[in-house]
DNA sequence: ATATTCTATTGTAATATTACGATTAAGCTT
DNA sequence: AAGCTTAATCGTAATATTACAATAGAATAT
């Protein structure tokens, strides 16, 4: 046991389930604000701006880039993250549609 | 080490990151889309329909109604789930705040 | 070439999550 | 009361996450 038994669940749903998963985490909240704070992206000021040790900043933009959420290049001898233009589309339309489902309280508890 | 260092962040970062913590798994998508369809709340239904045992269905929807999302009534011999209205309306407002930050592309990586 | 700067990776410890069997608790039914 | 149904809780095993020190890698600067 201890692993999501993802193969009884849809595409969709696994899916949503990463990129919300991708984003629970304070400090990645707070890297994906820093982010779209400044227009132009940002790298190693991230380890400066949150108080968290540059192995575990690293750590963290790693698994944003693993669900695809944000892109980054090499500038000379830092690294520039910023969003994923599509990826946040994307994800922004599938949470929409899965938080709209809710059509308030109609008959219940 | 472990354990998230929730104290370095603000409480909107780690409210946002409950609240998207609490959905990111399939599972739980699964309960909260099966919640909404049958706008009568439901219970049982869950363990029969979705592919996992009685304890591990009880533990998921635990952690949903920790977060504030779902709410549930004893109904008789079985209990009633249901999505809390106004947790899911701040909680839709919260996360459209945090996603609608993005700007798309402007002068990027 | 050597040093410096910046980031990724590796290794590791502490803690959390996921899943389930077994048990308990609470409410009906007979 | 005794039995049945439903759901929560406990205990436990497997795996994942979070954080950091230490190290490695890559590009620029001296």
């Amino acid at each position: 046991m201890g692993l999501t038994k993802t193969e009884i669940f849809t595409a969709e749903q696994n899916q949503l389930a990463q990129l919300l998963k991708a984003m629970a985490h304070p400090a990645r909240i707070a890297i994906l604000q820093r982010i779209m704070a400044s227009n132009t992206c940002i790298c190693g000021d991230l380890v400066d701006e949150l108080g968290l040790a540059q192995a575990t900043i690293s750590q963290h933009l790693k698994e944003l880039k693993n669900a695809g959420i944000i892109q980054g290049t090499i500038e000379g001898v830092s690294v520039c993250y910023c969003i994923n233009p599509e990826i946040w589309g994307l994800m922004t339309a599938q949470i929409g549609t899965f938080l709209n489902a809710y059509k308030g309280p109609v008959s219940c508890c």
